[in-house]
DNA sequence: TGTACATCAGTGAACGCGCGTTCACTGATGTAC
DNA sequence: TGTACATCAGTGAACGCGCGTTCACTGATGTAC
């Protein structure tokens, strides 16, 4: 499949990034190779570097992409229902995004892979970036000031990342419970 | 170095599992390989498979200790001053540990690796040990029932996580401050 | 207490493997006239 | 609109490298008498 067309060139792109953005929130993005990633779109690895400098360079586009998705989901809910907020905790901390980290959210599944990389590194600044989206994103949700906004978060990726880290059914929902009581109830 | 006394390999063995737990949640299980492990006992990895039958071996028994250390910070902490619990969520949310995660909580660095660790893993199996392990002693320290135990434990984790991740430090104090205000003032 | 021998902690070379990256090559696409 | 040629997306083999694990070997330790 050699010189396809422009446009054909950059769908490839795009199919690469946006199945590397699935796969490092499943396996991490250190368990996800550049052949794999390539495969997604039907390439074979050696094309690779017409498309991305690196691997790194990849691997940041994809989680810029992940937040943008899971920003894009915030904003969507914003408008809807009686109580926006309330309803984003229990989808955030449902079963379904627990046992679904590929489509989930970023910041849970590869905080601990941002938090080692090179300070001023792409997959750094990428998530930074990120996570201030989903800041953003959550305060705007019921009128939320900041450090409530920030407070929240926090939980939630606490909760969602220990749940799916417990090897015990009963532990991980016990976690979504308690945390989905203590997010949504007024006072402890 | 060959035939030691079995006090001495038993020294060197216990000498690799503190060195792995620190490194594990420096740099990642993934990333810390046998021969940097040995070398923490100023051995040469050849000696490894007398010690333990593979790396997820000793990774496992690493989470241990790590897990272990923090369950008796915890207990020390549950006799003195007045308020253990206000103190433990000084200490867990302060720029020492945020700055310092080789000696500090293991469910913030490795639960997303843990996570992905096969059901029933020797990894898998110690990392829930281990949670179950800080969620009881949490529960202890002052009082708490167990569903704001577990939910201050996902805040608390989900806080210093996002806190390391943040590759700006204003908004790394940001996340550190509003949380501890959150799990120490009475409501929102 | 001394001696002979089996045990086994640690060494260092080697194994097969998969990684990220590079490169010469192919041939349809895109462009200049 | 047609033709000639340069561009470049994608291929597949190859690179150096470091990984987890295995193994034959060494020689002091531990044990049996």
């Amino acid at each position: 499949m050699p010189r396809v067309s422009r446009a054909e060139a950059q769908q490839h792109r795009q199919q690469v990034i946006d199945e590397t953005s699935r796969l490092i929130r499943e396996k991490g993005a250190g368990q996800v190779t550049v052949p794999e990633a390539m495969a997604a779109a039907g390439l074979t690895h050696g094309g690779f570097y017409r498309h991305f400098s690196s691997k790194d360079d990849l691997v940041a586009q994809a989680l810029g992409t992940a937040f943008g998705e899971r920003r894009e989901a915030m904003d969507r809910l914003a408008g809807e229902g009686p109580s926006p907020r309330a309803e984003f905790v229990a989808r955030y901390l449902s079963t379904v995004h627990r046992d679904n980290p590929g489509g989930g959210c970023p910041a849970a599944t590869l905080g601990a892979e941002a938090a080692r990389a090179e300070p001023g590194s792409a997959v750094r600044t990428a998530f930074t970036t990120g996570l201030r989206g989903l800041v953003d994103g959550l305060q705007q949700l019921d009128g939320d000031d900041r450090e409530t906004a920030l407070a929240d978060l926090a939980t939630l990726v606490g909760a969602i990342l220990l749940a799916r880290a417990s090897d015990d059914a009963e532990l991980s929902e016990e976690i979504l419970t308690a945390t989905r009581n203590h997010l949504t109830t007024p006072t402890a």
